[in-house]
DNA sequence: TTATTGACCAAAACCGACGATTAGTCAATA
DNA sequence: TATTGACTAATCGTCGGTTTTGGTCAATAA
């Protein structure tokens, strides 16, 4: 008689877990053995659904990015202005979306993928997606006769992408004398403005 | 009788063994003593002349700052084409120049400008002067009628800055799936596309 | 028979003391 | 009075010993 299951979900509650624990300690101050004594489980029955520690965060990461870009792409496709329109909404709301996760608590999973670069680069679809939602407004926006269809591809998604990425983490200074952190509203204003610009650039007429 | 000085221009000596010892061996691992050594003085005389060690390291990274914003100034002085072009042209060439400084040697004092963050700040008026001769340049574009007037402010200058920051180092790849580094080309080939739509973007009509 | 466990292992992290290096000082010297 | 180099205090790197912990697997429980 093969013995049943205990744990039903376990995937899940594993999961859920060490999204607590990671938030209110830190990824590397939270130890594979502090998961499951939360869970009342033994040690090797997380090794039984992971092959690692990082696997997990990894895990984590990806629903993270995953809700984050359905939000999106729901907006992008719920919104009835124009596709150049909501291109730069949903650029400048990214922006402050961001923002707003990684001041709450730097020490959660949801901030490690804006902040750690490793963690970027393990999580890279998530900028491929972006990208891809981009283009996809840039292509309706062509067909709507927005922007010429010349600017509607890849290396153009690209360059909005390169052109705003000073609005997210690290926050890098390549521009700016104060050494002080940015503030929300601050930084609100300046994404305005750059996003405003890129997007009236698209407008004009082939270069 | 008072005693002669028995070497005249220290100061410019030490700036310049300094230089080549830190691009030859990196600033840590050149100490004062190196420096004195080479020069066939006492140690003590360096601090005649400098208060710290790091001192003599900005020294020379200002001037290094100084050169290239003149160079800079003077190519835009003498550049007879439209503002909005000069600015552009300014722009593309000062990526593909950092770049260069870069790659050739990441020791050298210059390439640390660049890459280290605390001499970035250390040295923040580069940037404040690289935006005044951008606002400089959007002032004359709008006097040359080429963009509205409400353009030719600081808050366009600074969009302009932290929308072309990613061409820079150290090169934060917020936007991109590979961790592979950059090549010239490339680089180049996406400064063209990002900095040619955001000058674009500024000869739209106001928003 | 199979899901689960926790003792076990090796490797990495941590610690703290010791020794070496070096930025910066200053009384002695030219 | 310009210059020096021995001196000091603090930092840095090293190294052994100790602890922690990610991951394994034979034993156990159902």
């Amino acid at each position: 008689m093969a013995r049943p299951k205990a744990i039903e979900n376990r995937i899940e509650l594993i999961i859920e877990a060490a999204d607590e624990l990671f938030a209110r300690y830190g990824y590397e101050r939270t130890s594979v053995e502090d998961i499951a004594r939360h869970l009342n489980i033994g040690k090797g029955s997380i090794y039984l659904d992971f092959p690692t520690k990082e696997e997990i965060l990894i895990t984590i990461l990806r629903r993270h990015a995953q809700r984050m870009h359905e939000f999106m792409e729901k907006k992008v496709e719920s919104s009835s202005r124009s596709p150049l329109k909501t291109l730069q909404e949903m650029m400048e709301e990214s922006v402050t979306m961001v923002f707003d996760i990684v001041t709450r608590d730097i020490h959660t999973p949801e901030a490690l993928l804006h902040t750690s670069i490793q963690m970027k680069s393990r999580c890279s679809d998530f900028f491929a997606r972006k990208r891809a939602l981009i283009l996809k407004l840039l292509v309706k926006a062509a067909a709507a006769g927005e922007i010429s269809k010349s600017k509607a591809n890849e290396d153009v998604a690209l360059a909005l992408m390169m052109g705003t990425s000073a609005l997210f983490p690290p926050y890098y200074n390549n521009y700016f004398e104060t050494t002080s952190k940015i503030t929300k509203a601050d930084l609100s204003k300046r994404a305005t403005v750059l996003i405003k610009t890129l997007i009236s650039g698209l407008k004009k007429a082939d270069y």
